[in-house]
DNA sequence: GCCGTTTTCGGCCCGACTGTTTTCAGTCG
């Protein structure tokens, strides 16, 4: 168990208190206890250790108790929580504008499931009861036909580490394994989990183990962490063909034609089909016919850190720290975007912080020389598309990132006009996590995305990749479609140091969206970001 | 359940939005 574990073990248990009409106070104080617990430093069997002490938000009944939940593994608190919320009640939170309330609401009227709630909302059931009428009964719909559809998908995070473990297993057996399908390719959610492995279907059988589910010929079925799994059996001479249908995708294969039977590797397999190579992360439907770069976009050639948050706004780490781990990572710059006035909830910098944040940038500037910080803001945009700050504030920072926090739900049109307005403001240098998506849990922002992004080149702004694996926005395959047109930034809106991490999954991304690295802002000089706020 | 130079019970992030109300509760970021 980790810190990251435990936590999500509080949040579970505040969640099921809540719908339970009972302790919120307490279900609150579980969360802040949950949220602090991922902002420590020092790792779990430590804080355990010291019996936690330190810990904001972990008193004297929630210390022993985590203390015990860490020695034993068992948590019978939540245990007797869970053995009274039916599991369907609790998929209902994952649908957008349900709260603990009204999922109490509809489970005390008779709503226990998505599916329930999906059929009673057809049926205009939802609108009669109390405190429900026809909007919330059109919205909920939406909402949870959205969700139903991502129930059965997780994040590629989890995704490429419940197979990392089974990897790590077969491993273990002394078995040849690699990773196949969408994990594999690296798409941003992935709905099973596929793996090749050398040996025999008794091999397999045995190394899964309770996850095995069924079994057909020389592919294996079971489940992992809700995860549909499957395992193909090869032998070493068939291996790479085996490894390249699995991989998928199915539409890319077929456009490849019948992959070559029996042969050992995958280059074996593009030199029987008489084609380059191509990475598994080319291989969607969206890149047929589509060429490769001519040359892809490498860590080291990322001179700046763009888009991080630190402790003036909503950030776990300082500035100072945040401006060492870029030193350590080799950049030349960061720029920093703390959250702007309106996003009040993220602690968004009034002026006067702005400015006390200028004067720590100096000093550190000073300190840290030749290595810089830039004076960056994450300005929210406003509903009606301008940016948070007064003009004349705005024209004094060096780079400014543009996104929409709130106001998601504006109709197509009125969104489009309000991204036209905010791509128009000479200040503003970085459309941010453009969509405003999440993924798994809100569709995002909807807009004329081809409108847009056309403003987007027509006026020299960058557009953002958010590297943070819940956005991964703007959407690759847009990136894909526009790679010649737009200029990109690479953010891993990092709220800690750990967060950092996320830019991995830019570089993922940059290279299935095929971008070509001069067009990737990240790789210029400090110097010539500042330029893009002055070409409107 | 936690927290506190309001020392011990009473309050708990905050402002905006939305849809349901008829003065506000629930949700979100």
């Amino acid at each position: 168990m980790n810190r990251k574990e435990l936590a999500g073990m509080l949040e579970y248990a505040a969640d099921l208190m809540e719908v339970l009409g009972e302790g919120a106070f307490r279900a609150r104080a579980y969360r802040y206890a949950a949220r602090s617990l991922e902002q420590q430093e020092a790792d779990l069997a430590e804080l355990a250790a010291q019996g936690f002490q330190g810990v904001p938000g972990v008193g004297p009944a929630l210390a022993p108790m985590l203390t015990e939940i860490v020695q034993s593994g068992e948590f019978p608190y939540l245990d007797e929580l869970e053995g009274r919320v039916p599991p369907g009640v609790l998929e209902l939170f994952r649908v957008q504008g349900l709260g603990p309330k009204r999922i109490r609401a509809l489970w005390e009227n008779g709503v226990d499931s998505l599916e329930v709630l999906v059929r009673w909302a057809e049926a205009g059931r939802i609108r009669t009861l109390p405190g429900f009428g026809a909007k919330s009964e059109a919205g909920l719909l939406e909402a949870a036909r959205y969700a139903l559809a991502s129930l059965r998908r997780v994040l590629l995070p989890v995704g490429l580490e419940a197979a990392r473990l089974l990897l790590a297993d077969f491993a273990q057996a002394g078995l040849r394994a690699e990773l196949a399908g969408s994990v594999r390719r690296g798409l941003e959610t992935v709905g099973n989990l596929d793996l090749v492995v050398q040996a025999t279907p008794e091999q397999v059988a045995f190394v899964l183990g309770r996850n095995l589910e069924e079994v057909q010929g020389e592919v294996l079925m079971g489940r992992l962490e809700g995860l549909p799994l499957r395992v193909f059996c090869a032998s070493e001479q068939n291996f790479g063909s085996v490894l390249f249908r699995a991989t998928g995708s199915q539409d890319w294969l077929a456009a490849v034609g019948g992959p070559p039977q029996g042969l050992p590797s995958e280059e074996a397999v593009f030199q029987a089909l008489g084609r380059p190579f191509v990475p598994p992360f080319w291989r969607e439907k969206e890149h047929i016919g589509q060429p490769l770069p001519h040359a892809l976009l490498q860590p080291e050639a990322l001179r700046g850190l763009i888009h991080v948050h630190s402790t003036y706004s909503d950030g776990s780490a300082t500035l100072r720290q945040m401006a060492e781990a870029a030193v350590a990572k080799g950049f030349a710059y960061m720029v920093i975007c703390d959250h702007s006035q309106s996003a009040a909830y993220a602690g968004g910098l009034k002026t006067e912080d702005v400015l006390r944040q200028w004067a720590e940038i100096e000093a550190l500037n000073a300190e840290l020389a030749p290595f810089r910080i830039l004076r960056g803001i994450e300005s929210d945009i406003l509903p009606d598309g301008s940016l948070d700050y007064p003009e004349e504030l705005l024209a004094r920072f060096e780079v400014v990132v543009g996104s929409l926090h709130s106001g998601l739900n504006l109709d197509k049109t009125q969104q489009t006009q309000r991204l036209l307005r905010a791509l128009d403001n000479p200040y503003l240098s970085i459309l941010g996590h453009p969509s405003g998506r999440l993924l798994l849990r809100r569709k995002g922002a909807e807009a004329d995305w081809e409108a847009v992004l056309k403003r987007a080149e027509q006026n020299h702004k960058a557009v953002e990749f958010n590297c943070n694996p819940y956005r991964l926005d703007l959407d690759w395959r847009y990136m894909l479609a526009w790679r010649e047109r737009l200029l990109f930034s690479l953010g891993p809106d990092a709220h800690s140091l750990e967060g950092l991490a996320d830019l991995h999954y830019g570089l993922l991304f940059a290279h299935k969206a095929g971008l070509y690295p001069e067009r990737v802002v990240n790789t210029w000089p400090a110097e010539r970001l500042l330029e893009l706020k002055r070409q409107a």
